[in-house]
DNA sequence: CACGGATCCTAGCACCGCTAGACAAGCGAG
DNA sequence: CTCGCTTGTCTAGCGGTGCTAGGATCCGTG
């Protein structure tokens, strides 16, 4: 039975190079430049092997996506756990988010910019897409203010963090005033 | 010259016929569903007439976002015309901004989400979205706040109702608590 | 009336996502 | 050991995309 063990680690092996290669391509050229031709030439298979590991290019996107999910919830805590005060934490909450959607345009686009035929805000939504909204919560929930559900509040402050980012990104913002806008959300959104 | 006066004006109508089209098209079965083809076979006339009008794809989606941004403005101004104190009237127009996102979503993506090719915040910005950004500065600015910005205050709050609508319509906010959203939004943002 | 320029269409390019079917390699059974 | 079958992979191709070259046709003008 080890033969057959084997086979299945390489293939594991090859779907994670599929979606890894798949992002940095998407992220060296964007998501336009991620085609099924291209990228499998450069996985150095032929296209068809890809059905075999994603029904199509959305679920490739999808991969992507919950890979990109994880890592924003580790850089979102990693930013939150040393700092003190809860305003203070949700302003390093504000940055960490805009920061990795600026150093991650592509796995950005990926969460929540294209279709990778992931359910959202359900209850058979992906963990790591449930843990990420997790991680928000985490420090957003104890600025909410009073009589205020903290998931509400959640998803209204996520929703202008996510507005900040895809606006700056796409040039409808200018980049200059990006601290004075987080400071300005957290001022007036976050409650002592 | 009577007859080179017909032809103009035939072409013009032409013109507003290929926008009119695609917008229709795009609102009936999203934009992906717009093709060259499609829209040349539903104006009756053969794919090259259009790229006697538009460069290509991209002008038709953004002579398509012009359309909506002069009909956004007009929105919200009409949503906030009639409304007294400075807060009822951004809380009018954040209604009026997402209930326009809702009911035109095509139109919504033309502008904000899809790349018409046009310039954003800067010098060279079409009039229409610069006149869009007008109407939203007219209301916000005055519960900017002492201190603060009317513009940079404008762009935030314009930031989060962007989210608020991509987020929603995108399935990844609950659309049941729209309106709670849209008050904690105004109560916590726009200063008295 | 005949010409010439404007106007429009047919046909085709290179690319896309995706799939059917041929082919080879490697396993287990006799 | 050999045969047959499963499993894996590739070649080739389908219908679609945005876009364009080049020929035909129409129509106002001299």
């Amino acid at each position: 039975m080890s033969v057959q063990e084997r086979k299945r680690r390489e293939r594991a092996e090859r779907e994670r190079l599929i979606v890894a290669t798949a992002r940095e391509l998407a992220e060296q050229q964007g998501w336009d430049a991620v085609t099924t031709r291209r990228l499998a030439e450069r996985i150095e298979y032929s296209q068809p092997v890809l059905y075999s590991h994603f029904r199509g290019k959305r679920e490739i996107i999808g991969a992507v996506a919950l890979e990109g999910a994880t890592e924003m919830a580790a850089a979102v805590r990693a930013a939150t756990a040393a700092v003190a005060g809860p305003r203070e934490r949700v302003a390093a909450l504000a940055r960490a988010y805009l920061d990795f959607a600026e150093r991650n345009p592509a796995v950005y686009d990926a969460l929540f910019q294209l279709d990778g035929g992931l359910a959202y805000a359900r209850e058979d939504t992906p963990e790591p897409l449930k843990d990420a909204f997790a991680a928000l919560l985490e420090s957003l929930g104890e600025v909410a203010g009073d009589g205020v559900d903290p998931g509400l509040f959640t998803e209204l402050f996520w929703a202008s963090l996510h507005g900040i980012a895809t606006l700056t990104r796409a040039g409808r913002l200018p980049p200059e005033y990006a601290e004075q806008r987080v400071r300005l959300l957290v001022n007036r959104l976050a409650v002592a």
